[in-house]
DNA sequence: TACTATTGAATATCAAAGATGGTCAAACCG
DNA sequence: CGGTTTGACCATCTTTGATATTCAATAGTA
């Protein structure tokens, strides 16, 4: 049985489909319609629709509120630099990476088998080690390889 | 008396007929089915599914988990499974991953660029442990990374 | 008119409960 | 002794519900 979270993030990310930089939704009727609790479309939201997967949420409470997702436009170099600069500091967890892996894919920076490439190699089979120094290698691993697709920008900069 | 090993393994075998390259199970209910412990169906596939024999796992928890098994496919003109297995082994040099990683590319298993990720991942600034951890270390990656590709689709087979 | 208090309509938060699979060591059995 | 089987305990992900917070509209008041 597939878990209604997976029905969720589908249904949003078709809502953003057509274009559609950003979306409004409101929270109970999303709830009524998947016939959930309210707090699960939230959960949803921060799981899945974060700044590393790619998108921000704002919201409005009262009379008229609602949740609007908003999915970040890539401008691939400058975020590429922020990415390896900041966000990768000396150490990720494997859900971070995920995500930003993730988004890598989604906004066409990375093909499909490389996205997968990726997360094998930070995968936390490939990264044997105690836990206290496993996101550390983590984070330089991760960072190579952000080196090695930012050095490819020249050629296909569309 | 037959152990139940064996009738979980062929069970699991029958499913992956039909050309499926992968299946996805519940623990739970496999255990039931065959009114045994859940930690029964780890213990096989951790004895009868490994890379060894042909196999990845991969897996998820919560509500609505499930147990996935992906037979690897038999190399395509190169011999992926006798990499992964035999030629790394606990512990591998940079430059015999350098040899591995090349080979791959020169007999259009993977593609330049998935090539370039692959020894920024295994590089010596990624991994940066001491010697002694090193070479352990990047086996492990280069072995997922391997497994990742020996699991991919039979799309382009040329 | 202005200003404030009240109310109803949303969303946010957080902790608990539920649903899976993972680990490991001990018992079991041939 | 080596492979099998079990069970107790752990980790992770999902779902729900109670409670808190915020906002808009309206009612009340001088």
């Amino acid at each position: 049985m597939k878990p209604l979270t997976d029905s969720i993030e589908a249904f949003i990310k078709s809502l953003l489909e057509e274009g559609q930089a950003q979306v409004d939704v409101q929270r109970n009727e999303l709830a009524q319609y998947f016939r959930c609790a309210p707090s699960q479309i939230t959960y949803v939201l921060s799981t899945r629709f974060t700044p590393d997967h790619g998108y921000v949420i704002e919201s409005r409470r009262g009379g008229g509120g609602y949740i609007r997702i908003v999915r970040l436009r890539e401008s691939r170099g400058s975020n590429l630099l922020y990415l390896i600069n900041k966000r990768i500091g000396d150490s990720i967890s494997q859900r971070d990476s995920e995500a930003i892996i993730s988004q890598l894919f989604t906004s066409d920076v990375v093909t499909e088998n490389e996205a997968r490439l990726m997360r094998a190699a930070v995968s936390g089979e490939a990264i044997n080690l105690p836990v206290a120094f496993k996101d550390a290698l983590r984070a330089s691993v991760l960072r190579q390889m952000l080196l090695e697709i930012a050095s490819r920008a020249e050629e296909d900069d569309s």
